[in-house]
DNA sequence: GCAAAAGTGTTGATAATACACCCATGC
DNA sequence: GCATGGGTGTATTATCAACACTTTTGC
């Protein structure tokens, strides 16, 4: 373990020190921002935290170490609010506009922190923000957030409250990017629990394309790939007939995700 | 005219301080690089440049001023190698592995230069860098390496000279983008001079998804989609027949681009 | 029985693929 | 004429998209 890794780890233990940035420990004007996504109760979430200094719910995020590789960073800001280690991330773009962090905002956050104003200056910086979306299960995922000076909480993707900055431009960016992607990015596999029913997945297609998908097609569809194996088992969903489960076949579903599979092509 | 765009311009005059990279100005430890891409005799060719001092070719690029849209840091990097400014310009990923610059290569590589080297460290540093590619067309690039300190030059993308640090990476990661997004991506359009022929834009999408495509139901489907108009022209070409001239209808390929392309659906 | 949602089957339209064939050009 | 490469046509196959019909479940 490197020096600076080291102080890495105590910072964790010593959350106010997360709005810091000590410039002899990180790259100056540089942060890691995280869109995590997690699909529940028939939606797409994403997690969100907040200062209770500020009264505006933003992205999780941190900086990048001198030493340090920024997926690095963007596993320990997973680690941090999600406690989970080993999870689907990917790099999706760079945010670095001149004026994409309102200095108003950040100086208010800093008149209600506790820091000290001289010492601490960089809200008052410009930075460019590396964008990481992370695709998690999550039942999973147990909040992090230290109870005393953040919170953390998941919110339906078409309910968010009023973000800081440009997060909710970040995040936009980020389900168009994997729009684009669709067929190369392993939604199903990474948000659904190992047993899943073909509705649950259709879903997650519909909420990502942002159009409806005809529940016949895309189950043949989905069948005919041939990643997807279903299991002499039903779930009981109510007043309805029990979807069948399913579960991913791992070497099946790794093979389409390096080629791509064509979801109903019709390109959104 | 800011002041510090005001030094960047002086900057540009100064070839040698384009080595150095002034904390005061630039965001430390951010750089930018550029995959420059032509289309020239049947081939794709990517830009290069060298210092003097080096004996390795590298991708263009330089470093982000403070108060600088890193999109504007590209832009001036294109501008000094093409003598071009409207061009077309993505960022595709940011490279930051801590080993990704060898820093024996950059400690030789100051001993050879004349910099003082107190007071130029940064080549000992760690950066991380952010990846752009532009499509531009070819003939209308102007090389514009200042001959004293550095050379430019057009390479075929299939025969690289040994690349410096992890460039060829950096390349390979841009053509395999580029791949992927293929019917997102105007290549025909930006690549190719107003007029050109079929068989020029086949080879360019040959060439990026590096496989050979069925020159008959290439040419279908180009007409198909209704964006390239044939003109009443042709052009010799030796000892064949004179194929045909196309040109692009703007209006209908903003149109295509926007939604994406089909292009032999067998995605790569 | 009825409503709601799941699973299976059918069919016409569209698009991809693999060719065969003819045309123009320079030597 | 012939080699080379461009342009047009066609037949086969695969895939999409729309919809009808059946099944299961809780009330």
């Amino acid at each position: 373990m490197s020096s600076n890794e080291k102080i890495i780890m105590e910072k964790e233990k010593v959350p106010v020190d997360t709005i810091d940035q000590d410039p002899d420990i990180f790259i100056p004007n540089v942060s890691v921002d995280c869109i995590i996504l997690g699909f529940h109760a028939g939606s797409l979430k994403v997690l969100l935290s907040k200062f209770k200094v500020s009264d505006k719910w933003m992205l999780p995020g941190g900086f990048v170490a001198k030493d340090e590789d920024p997926d690095e960073s963007a596993k320990r800001v997973l680690r941090e609010k999600t406690g989970l280690n080993d999870i689907y991330l990917k790099q999706f773009y760079f945010f670095g506009k001149k004026g994409r962090i309102g200095l108003d905002e950040n100086v208010e956050m800093l008149k209600r922190s506790k820091l000290n104003h001289d010492k601490v200056n960089w809200p008052l910086d410009r930075f460019i923000s590396l964008g990481y979306y992370a695709l998690v299960k999550y039942n999973e995922v147990t909040l992090q957030a230290d109870e005393e000076y953040e919170e953390a909480a998941w919110f339906d993707i078409n309910q968010m409250p009023e973000l800081y900055a440009d997060h909710k431009e970040i995040i936009d960016t980020a389900t168009f990017t994997i729009r684009r992607q669709i067929g190369f990015v392993p939604v199903g596999y990474e948000l659904l629990p190992e047993k899943f029913t073909m509705p649950e997945l259709r879903c997650i297609y519909e909420a990502i394309l942002g159009r409806p998908i005809d529940r016949r097609n895309f189950q043949r569809k989905m069948l005919s790939i041939g990643y997807i194996q279903p299991l002499n088992e039903t779930r009981k969903v109510g007043a309805h007939k029990s979807p069948n489960l399913y579960t991913f076949i791992k070497e099946k579903y790794d093979e389409a995700e390096r080629f791509g599979i064509q979801v109903m092509s019709n390109n959104f």
